[in-house]
DNA sequence: ATCATTGCAAAAGCTTTGCATAAGA
DNA sequence: TCTTATGCAAAGCTTTTGCAATGAT
């Protein structure tokens, strides 16, 4: 269920390199390494796991080059910034994914994703009437999943 | 528009004492000083302008109370934590109000709301399919409102 | 009288920034 | 060569926490 093949993470490369070439970047390694890194997650992640999944490759990135280029890949339109938790800012990868909507359980913290044509239609329709020009859309769903429903909380 | 009436406040504040003496803590003037400023603001704000309201009332109250505070008033219902921006956790007031999605102008930071009842549907409808008990929501949408679209955003 | 709450100041996180060095183009 | 990128360490932020004093029940 992978849905991404090696030509297409060659293809987010070209992107990344294409968007930084048009604002007078350089294509480095290390900035290609954080791409590499930020594609090689299919889940949620903040900037220190990649910083450490980095490090576990044997790749020595610091931190602010990590900082100074995730707002770059988000730029070059390859990373969604989701919601922040515990003062920490969350990343997903967006290249090749569709748009979907999380259904998250506030017991276990699991999160599931769902993707819903009619939901997008929808958006669209207000968004539209309301005159706005859509770029993104995030949808969150807090709840409590199936195996955390018979456990009390408090 | 307000939709909230002075007994309406009344309510809320009698909804937070039960809360708090539901969870063994005492309903003090600190807490009863942050309810009513939270519900004072129709808009979002962070921890730090609700922090200079309370000044401006003349009402000095710590920082810190008001950190300890906030989740109380989520807990109790009253008070939703919305999108995070620049690393400060935003909030908006859930009392009296129902459920309402949020479009955003990624250019002049406008924010419209919206509700859509064939969306809470949708929402239900998804959330049954994968077993989920829904909790709560939150839909965000970004883009360009009308005032914004003429202007190039480079 | 007890025990929770408050304020202060310090600490703790995450993220940003200044600056000297390294390295693309 | 000339300018951008990088790493380090320090600074900047918001948020959390320890502790003594205050206040609610």
């Amino acid at each position: 269920m992978s849905g991404r093949a090696a030509n297409g993470l060659d293809s987010a490369e070209r992107i990344f390199r294409l968007f930084l070439r048009k604002r007078g970047l350089r294509a480095t390694p290390v900035r290609a390494a954080i791409l590499q890194a930020i594609l090689s997650r299919q889940d949620h992640f903040d900037a220190d796991e990649l910083f450490l999944d980095l490090r576990r490759q044997g790749l020595s990135v610091s931190r602010a080059s990590i900082y100074r280029t995730l707002p770059l890949v988000i730029e070059a339109g390859l990373l969604n910034q989701i919601y922040s938790e515990d003062g920490r800012s969350l990343y997903e990868s967006s290249y090749g994914r569709e748009h979907h909507c999380h259904l998250r359980c506030l017991n276990c913290r699991r999160v599931i994703e769902f993707k819903s044509e009619e939901m997008d239609r929808l958006e669209r329709e207000l968004a539209r009437r309301h005159g706005f020009k859509i770029t993104a859309h995030q949808v969150e769903v807090y709840g409590l999943c199936p195996d955390c429903q018979g456990k009390s909380r408090d």
